[in-house]
DNA sequence: CCGCCTATCGGCCACCTGGCCGATGCGCCC
DNA sequence: GGGCGCATCGGCCAGGTGGCCGATAGGCGG
């Protein structure tokens, strides 16, 4: 190992980072050359040191998926690690769907994130277990559209059908449609499960 | 400041912990005397060492909770401060109520936290102004009854009422009146609101 | 051009919901 | 002992729900 794997660490809590550094600086072939607290400092980060890994948290303000994003669209190439402590699945397909290389855990012992970022920077993807499985999950389960989702919105917050209807200027009907849309893609059975679903799988922006 | 406050660290993330440890050593009146990953590990090193101040993990395998609980159960006077990411209103309530000295996110600044440590070692208090307003919110909201939180597990699955009460073994009536319960203590209008406000709050164990 | 998706609307109907009326029994605490 | 919270049960009823039948219209891609 001639050059150090030299990597870039995005996180909004320093508690984080600084753990992160401690860890990875007692990896020989790593080596931490940035960080940033939010979605502005790391692309900053980004296009001045040109890591060879970015670490990136999933939560973070300005967005950790926005930022993922801003970063491929400039670098296609960046080699990107989603850290995150929770995982609801539109989170997981989101990321992967916007090039994330891996998708790991807090709570994962420290030699295994070590290695996941030389898997990555060897050109490959880490992908847990029980990402995966989430992942192939999904494909059963298509989107909602944008309309959906409004209803959908409307629908957590305890509204009845003619309650959505008038809000969205639309009749009962046209939102029983919707709703039943929404159960159908969401493979429930009634508006109360649909809305555990709905945080469950993180489709709301709280 | 003749001896140094000595703390222990409690999280289930080695990331965490190693980061608390870095930003705490910078800090000469702080020292850390022991770490521990699992619930189990805290009551021992508790036991052992004796820490001055306690930093808590809310959300670790064993529960953060739990384990406030029986650190105080031998120990009343024990000075802890739970730190953790989210604020669900369950979880600030039932912290405090378990005599936790204080409650910090993991994203405050480095120096804030130190402060809140001494704070605490000195016999205070340290309750951040978010956390007092949702505390004074809860005066308001009651308890839900062990009955009331069986039927809310079974309600957010999407079950009907008559559903509900062939589980439990009582009839659509009782059932009725535990949701009524529900609905009222919540403060919503209906079960699919009910659903969403026992995410939002944690109330459930996922 | 035709199929598919999305969005819009209507009616019918069995079932569920939640509010309101009533009732009983048990344990706890002052 | 009497009040209070909890849990149990019943009936009545206006309204919401969700499945099923239909229909129209726009857009997008093969």
């Amino acid at each position: 190992m001639s050059q150090p794997i030299r990597l870039l660490i995005v996180d909004d809590h320093q508690i984080v980072r600084m753990g992160l550094r401690a860890l990875l600086q007692l990896e020989a072939d790593l080596e931490v050359v940035a960080e940033a607290g939010d979605s502005e400092a790391a692309l900053r980060a980004f296009h001045q040191h040109r890591p060879d890994v970015t670490l990136l948290d999933l939560r973070m303000p300005g967005g950790g998926l926005e930022t993922l994003k801003q970063i491929r669209q400039h670098s296609p190439e960046a080699r990107t690690l989603l850290l995150t402590t929770s995982e609801k699945e539109e989170d997981v397909h989101a990321c992967l769907r916007a090039g994330a290389r891996g998708y790991a855990f807090k709570s994962m012992p420290p030699n295994a994130l070590a290695n996941a970022i030389r898997v990555i920077h060897g050109g490959g993807l880490w992908i847990p277990a029980e990402v995966a499985r989430i992942d192939s999950n999904r494909k059963a389960t298509p989107e909602l559209s944008p309309r959906e989702l409004e209803v959908l919105r409307l629908l957590v917050k305890g509204l009845t059908n003619p309650e959505i209807g008038e809000l969205l200027a639309i009749s009962r009907s046209t939102t029983k449609v919707h709703v039943a849309h929404i159960l159908e893609k969401l493979g429930v059975a009634d508006r109360t499960e649909a809305a555990s679903e709905a945080f469950r799988r993180g489709l709301l922006p709280d």
